[in-house]
DNA sequence: ATTTACGTTTACGTAAACGTCAATTACTTT
DNA sequence: AAAGTAATTGACGTTTACGTAAACGTAAAT
């Protein structure tokens, strides 16, 4: 369970709605040693009481980001390269178009994986339907 | 190019319709390595004259699904799970309701990834727009 | 005859993404 | 105070999916 206490300076400070590594690791079924392994490439970045974790909305918010990255087969770096377009602020001109650019490449991969995803379906839902019919057939071969 | 040649055994007894290992390497911009690495993992079966490999109209289409399940994110394992469905001949009802669950399975995998999509899509879409009212912005200033 | 292109096997190397200890610390419950 | 529970930091192991290099075979081109 999230903490929300007034006992610790650390959640007063942060608006007091902090997860632990367990909070989290149980709300998204992933290990905590995955969730490490994500901080360690710089994917979250929990505030620390001592030595222990102490992970934010936002931090949660990321963890979410990351893990419906990881089953759209995105690598942990190329999450990450999401994220840093998103935090950027972009000062320049060039940095905006350079950031823009990215965003559609991401587009194009992802209009790819659209027609990936409808046409296996498609391919799934035929098979599925042939089976069927073998299912009746036989059924009709035993009255 | 493909091979179409009456000169060799195994071009006349399968059709004519061959590719060599590079063929499908350039068509699909995979590597020699990665074909063979396929076929050690049993997703193909090319045929062999001598050494050689060649790759029939059917090895073709395997690699061009095994590409398109890497694509989604799924393993060389889970790619020759759904391969196995598909040759399966379903001799008993019990085998065919498991192939259908199997199916039902996949296309749960395939309809949240579909979701996963579509959202991401959505976020990049409002993202870009942020961007570009940026620009904007900063266009007027410098007018 | 020999380069060139293409292919083969064998085998070791590698990057990514964790899993799996082990040893330690810190809190809390009994 | 002792025991249990949850967290920490290394550090090494593992799986997947190839990359890469060596050493060799074959056939066409120069």
């Amino acid at each position: 369970m999230p903490v929300d206490t007034d006992k610790t300076d650390i959640s007063n400070t942060y608006k007091r709605k902090l997860y632990s590594i367990s909070d989290l690791s149980k709300e998204f079924d992933v290990t905590t040693r995955a969730i490490r392994f994500y901080e360690d490439a710089d994917l979250l970045s929990p505030l620390r009481q001592g030595r222990n974790r102490y992970y934010t909305v936002r931090d949660r918010t990321r963890l979410k980001l990351i893990l419906r990255g990881k089953r759209l087969g995105f690598s942990l770096n190329e999450i990450g390269e999401m994220f840093r377009l998103y935090d950027a602020e972009p000062g320049e001109v060039a940095q905006l178009n350079h950031i823009l650019d990215k965003i559609n490449e991401k587009m194009h991969l992802l209009e790819r994986q659209l027609e990936d995803v409808q046409i296996v379906m498609q391919e799934l839902q035929e098979f599925r339907q042939q089976c069927r019919e073998r299912l009746e057939q036989m059924d009709d071969t035993h009255l």
